[in-house]
DNA sequence: TCGTATT
């Protein structure tokens, strides 16, 4: 384990990731560094150039979409199980202290954070999908550059969307609203310019004109900040729920052939999965977090027949989606560093965990049949 | 008709 350390602030110019929301393959982005136009010698003979600045461009990671109630611990327990990080930091609310679902994770290693947007990007995460990409160097010129867009033709989509403010812009993220139910278009959807001046140039360019066939002519502002508010009453501060865990919203009913696909690309129908019901002995919610399980809060879940190869990440997309998940753990051989063929997940909420024990004991995960199962504890080991 | 991307 890594201590944190501060974060560095300086960073050379790098590209963002690609556009779009969700699970995107991630160029590795190259974009040449504009050096300083003078490489004369200094009076004090210092080498000519920029001063050292650290350049974290390809160590740095932003991971959006991240879901509510995860926590910076989480966050680098997540990110940590893929290489030695040098900071990590959740972004919260400066009021609420509550998560705005991102953060930074900073990598010592180049090849780790490379490693970590090929493991984790696109990974599920409860009602989310994160999205794990190389951040920008930290300016003031990138900041306030989303643009609300209404009035939108039903038949506009994202591609077409983007075509359109493109001309003025390097486009950082995109998305259409639909409904629900029909989704079908709301004609209301956010684009986010690389630089604030772009974004600018796209409300002078755009706001009031017809797209083309259009029948009506578009609304182009600024987005709304985090901290405004957009309709209902205004929540009221809770100085002390900083820590998420007894308000935690209901898990959801899951699409495990959705969930588990899009993460391994097999099949995997639910109707091959087992049944049998979470018991209830355990289920005493004042027992949380001791008698099954480890130390310190939450349910531990042992899961059993993964291979040799299996990593943290697997076991992260494996119960991600089921809910909170605090920690996961492969066990290897010391001396080849393979999978012993098992590994422990511990989540939060006893509900959730029952979900995952349910529906992942007995999944096929590649050639193998995973056991999984609420860890027993072995008393007395001195 | 406003989800949450720059520490």
């Amino acid at each position: 384990m890594v201590t944190i350390l501060s974060t560095v602030e300086a960073q050379a110019p790098s590209a963002a990731g690609p556009s779009g929301c969700g699970p995107v393959p991630v160029p590795v982005p190259v974009v040449a560094v504009p050096g300083p136009g003078v490489a004369a010698a200094l009076p004090n003979g210092a080498p000519p150039g920029p001063p050292p600045v650290a350049d974290d461009s390809k160590t740095n990671l932003i991971v959006n979409y991240l879901p509510q109630s995860m926590s910076q611990e989480e966050l680098r327990s997540l990110f940590g199980s893929l290489g030695d990080i040098e900071s990590c930091k959740l972004v919260r609310d400066k009021v609420t202290g509550q998560s705005l679902g991102y953060g930074f994770v900073n990598y010592v290693e180049a090849g780790d954070a490379d490693r970590a947007i090929g493991a984790l990007n696109g990974l599920k995460l409860q009602t989310k999908t994160i999205k794990v990409s190389y951040a920008r160097p930290s300016s003031a010129s990138i900041r306030d550059a989303n643009l609300y867009v209404s009035g939108l033709p039903k038949a506009m989509g994202q591609k077409e969307m983007e075509q359109l403010f493109s001309q003025y812009g390097r486009i950082i993220t995109s998305r259409i609203l639909v409904d629900q139910v029909t989704g079908v278009s709301r004609g209301v959807g956010f684009i986010r310019f690389d630089k604030r001046v772009e974004a600018e140039e796209a409300v002078r360019g755009l706001h009031g004109q017809k797209p083309l066939g259009a029948a009506e002519p578009i609304t182009v502002k600024f987005a709304n900040t985090p901290g405004q508010k957009s309709g209902g009453a205004l929540l009221s501060l809770c100085p002390g729920a900083r820590r998420y865990g007894a308000l935690h919203p209901p898990p959801q009913r899951f699409r495990l052939d959705n969930l588990l696909n899009v993460a391994y690309g097999v099949k995997s129908p639910l109707s091959l999965l087992p049944r049998f019901s979470p018991l209830a002995i355990e289920a005493v919610p004042a027992l949380a977090g001791v008698g099954l399980g480890t130390p310190g809060p939450g349910w531990c879940i042992f899961v059993y027949n993964l291979a040799p190869e299996a990593d943290e990440s697997v076991l992260w997309q494996l119960f991600g989606p089921f809910g909170a998940v605090t920690n996961v753990k492969v066990i290897r051989d010391f001396a080849t560093n393979k999978c012993k063929g098992f590994g422990f997940v511990t989540m939060t909420n006893y509900e959730e965990a029952a979900m995952a024990i349910a529906s992942l004991n007995g999944y096929r995960l590649g050639d193998r049949v995973l056991q999984v199962s609420f860890k027993t504890t072995k008393q007395h080991k001195a």
